[in-house]
DNA sequence: GTGTGTGAACGACTTCACAGCC
DNA sequence: GGCTGTGAAGTCGTTCACACAC
């Protein structure tokens, strides 16, 4: 039984692919029994079909068994392993407001390896003020921070006007990932990963459905 | 100059293509002035290829002038009326939880036809209570509420055990579009527009990329 | 028999390139 | 000359179907 688990960047893994993945991990891992799971039981789940299922795996590996399907504990292991989840990732949100507190209360997120350990502001009102176990700090400290325990992901929960300010700063204080919140474009160097959720384009797209549906 | 404006079904749209549509809508709007913008200026602002604009938006009428480019103006009100932006959506959330307050303040989400106008929970503590303008009120009270005055999306913000009940309590009160927070894959009829939204996921697939760089 | 792993076929989305119109 | 609109070509992701392993 032999795992490749080539998690290099020989092959290129599709966007798609990435998120089915986790979407994958989160059915395993909620399953009340460690057993055998085939891709037809998978796919169910998760809503696509079979042959995706072992497509999507079969990128990083061989972790099924002809004629018996993944064992769910197996298969959990690998994901995790792929995806780099169990990995203690430091995070730094920038703007402390609800958005980031709504993301430290959002469920199964602390309980996954992704922990809050910096709190920044450019409101002298914030600075010092408690935020969950920490306490919000003068965004010009980020840099010196990060230089004595660097941080994986920065957040950028910030008005739009700052947040090519705000990646600015991360970029300086090496940071490799960003999570953007702010509903603007954000340019960084390439070897930085920067990905946007914006809240609004996701009900607009809502929006879009509706108003097709109504004609 | 004709607008042909066939936001129909008879043609269908790729989910992509609707994803990209907001945000030059968004880039349009911030715009400072009203002006003629290429498909080349626009691509550049939200980071994709000119042909790709124009092929976006071919897919709704002719709304350029070959040798001049889009009017602004013209390109944002036929933009709104595609994606139904500027219409009044009433929205309820489910849960009163910090999500459904991050959402609140969200910049741009009130502010863009986005109506917070039912806030439900079931936990009889916060019943009642006051939440922005609004009161809390007791879930059960939902579908005799959207009797009244219907509301156009819901927004489940409850733990992941509780989604299902929800949306099938949304369903029941015609709720037509479901915005999902909760880390469940919700099942309803096929008349109905759900997505799902999980942050996790998103950071998780931040963490997939930090990992394949790593080595 | 059962269910994985995977090349091959298919389909969807993107890019090209150029005709058409200002 | 400049830029849109769009069929055609190309690329990428998904589905099929079957050999292979248990």
């Amino acid at each position: 039984m032999i795992h490749k688990l080539e998690t290099g960047a020989n092959r290129k893994v599709s966007e798609s692919t990435v998120r089915r993945l986790t979407v994958y991990l989160h059915y395993l891992e909620s399953l009340p029994e460690a057993r055998a799971v085939s891709s037809d039981e998978l796919a169910a789940l998760v809503a696509t079909t079979p042959a995706q299922v072992r497509k999507d795996l079969s990128f990083f590996g061989s972790f099924g068994t002809r004629g018996l399907g993944y064992s769910a504990a197996e298969l959990i292991a690998n994901l995790r392993k792929i995806l780099g989840v169990g990995e203690l990732w430091r995070i730094c949100i920038v703007g402390a407001g609800k958005i980031g507190l709504a993301l430290a209360q959002y469920p199964g997120f602390a309980g996954r390896g992704f922990t809050v350990t910096g709190v920044y502001d450019c409101d002298p009102a914030k600075i010092g003020q408690p935020w969950e176990s920490l306490t919000i700090r003068n965004i010009d400290d980020l840099p010196k921070d990060a230089g004595k325990t660097p941080y994986d992901i920065g957040v950028i929960a910030v008005p739009s006007e700052s947040g090519q300010d705000v990646a600015n700063i991360m970029v300086e204080a090496n940071i490799r990932a960003i999570m953007n919140f702010a509903p603007v474009q954000i340019v960084a160097p390439p070897h930085i990963v920067v990905r946007m959720v914006n809240m609004v384009l996701e009900f607009e797209a809502l929006s879009f459905a509706l108003t097709q549906r109504a004609e």
